[in-house]
DNA sequence: CACCTGATTCGACAAACGTCAACATAGACA
DNA sequence: TGTCTATGTTGACGTTTGTCGAATCAGGTG
């Protein structure tokens, strides 16, 4: 195929998306578009699996793991690499590969941004 | 179905699944059931309609709000009702009847628990 | 009582999701 | 070069989810 493909890294338009999107629920409703932004995010950790593949990078030394760290969730591999994907889909995980392995990172301003929106009273 | 400690404020299932579920996500990593329990609740947010009534309420003066103030979201009247359990089931929200309309408001711990686990550093 | 309105439940269906086995790709090393 | 290990991708399958129309329940009013 072709070699010239691009990396998702983290797509721009979800970089900037998350960033400012975000004012408390208790402060106004949110609009339909906020609403898919946000819900997506929160999708992302809608999984008990991919749950548990994020705090186990979160609480992680060093705040980042490698993918043979935290492969023991009790599902295949693939199975493991699809929710990674998904996560950083989400923006909530990057990841990087040095040699042979392939670390994740959680990525503070859109785990904050979320938080920011739960803070009820 | 009632377990040891049942906080008063909140419904029995409610209570034992939310109550002594949530370190920060930094902390350390999750067991495999409070990432079951955890990831039921995000998943109550996970939806874009859900979120919307969720803000809706949690936006409304007094902190509550009757189902006919934010029924108007894109989808039928069903589609709401069946939302508003989800979220309630979640324990979200709660619901009471007045009179002809039924109101739902906040569940303030609940949120809260689920805003600590995103407190990263 | 009958009638009306607000809200939930039921039944069905398409779309999305989680999962795995098989295959593919990337890097290390001999 | 070839082989081994570590991740990612593909394709398929069963389950779950979101949605609606129709039916039902609950409460107020005449």
């Amino acid at each position: 195929m072709s070699n010239t493909k691009v990396l998702p890294l983290l797509e721009p338009e979800a970089a900037e998306a998350v960033a400012p999107c975000c004012p408390p629920l208790t402060e106004r409703a949110l609009s339909a578009e906020e609403a898919e932004r946000t819900a997506a995010m929160f999708k992302a950790l809608s999984d008990p699996v991919r749950l548990r593949l994020f705090s186990l990078v979160a609480s992680h030394e060093g705040g980042e793991a490698c993918v043979c760290d935290i492969s023991d969730v009790g599902v295949s591999q693939p199975t493991v690499s699809h929710h990674l994907k998904k996560l950083k889909e989400a923006g909530l995980l990057a990841s990087e590969r040095r040699g042979t392995w392939v670390y994740y990172r959680v990525e503070p301003s859109v785990v904050a941004a979320m938080a920011q929106m739960l803070k009820i009273a």
